[in-house]
DNA sequence: GAGAATTAGGTTATAATGTTGCAATTCTAC
DNA sequence: GTAGAATTGCAACATTATAACCTAATTCTC
């Protein structure tokens, strides 16, 4: 729930960007100047982003925008895990842990729009559950609930 | 899992429209000719449809056929449960179980296209599961998994 | 049953989101 | 340093969804 609470933001950017490299190191890719620039942008919003907000952001600083560029850049950062898609509000956001492939889920905040990432364990072990009830073999899943946080619920 | 495999197809429409009647009653709406062609196209072709593929299909009836006129329709049918939205797919589906409002979740076989509920009681609590570990209220929920179907994955 | 209020539908245009195809450039490996 | 691969620039286009405004149908109230 950290990210429902007020929190040291330029330290959240840093600490992604840091753990992006690593990441890309470790698969053998490249985070090139826009793919570095998205997702530090990603994080800097700090809610689900939309694609199109990016670009005059993009524009602002000088780089290519035009949708295709943010659109392969997004695919990229989805790709090696550090970004997650939320279908539900076409837009992106900073995944909490990458690392590995994981399970996507997020609970997104209508009052607030912040949305804060499901734990992958329970999301992993509900999916597990369903293989086995229905049969079927689980390749991507994601999961979206909307409603009030903690801290909205709790307003007048 | 009844809709992943072979099933007597005009009585799933049949039965879909007759509960669709019922529900509109009970909650004193009306299913006016668009809407239940709409429920029964949705219904027919029996895998997430997209909007834009229910126009020509509208149209070969005789029906107005514009994009507001089918995502009005389907507003309406979302609104009082007769179908579901699949956000990752932007297509629709009708609902198994309508009558009272239960969370979406569907698992959706990347390999023969169809999609099959979630059972609504493991869903719901799990999603009661979530409220209490984060601290949250949930209003709303979809879970959209993706992978191979019982049938498909035994296929060569 | 007449008239007001509500609901539904028709029509046109446009917004928002996402993709394709190809040429130019940059990087990597050898 | 050169061939091949990966990345980016660019223009056009495809898909999905909504706004705005008006007309028609239905329901409500008296």
């Amino acid at each position: 729930m950290a990210n429902l609470h007020p929190h040291n933001h330029d330290h959240c950017i840093r600490t992604a960007i840091q753990r992006a490299q690593t990441v890309c190191e470790q698969q053998g890719v490249r985070l090139t100047p826009v793919r570095r620039r998205v997702l530090e942008l990603v994080w800097q919003n700090h809610k689900p982003t939309g694609a199109y907000e990016l670009l005059p952001q993009l524009a602002a600083d000088g780089f290519n925008s035009a949708p295709p560029t943010v659109y392969r850049a997004l695919d990229f950062l989805l790709e090696i895990g550090l970004i997650h898609r939320i279908s539900s509000l076409n837009a992106f956001i900073g995944c909490d842990h990458p690392g590995g492939q994981h399970p996507t889920g997020f609970f997104i905040c209508t009052d607030c729009g912040n949305a804060a990432e499901l734990p992958a364990a329970r999301l992993q072990a509900f999916s597990a559950e369903l293989e086995q009830v229905m049969g079927v073999q689980v390749a991507s899943s994601s999961y979206e609930l909307t409603g009030l946080c903690g801290v909205c619920r709790l307003k007048p």
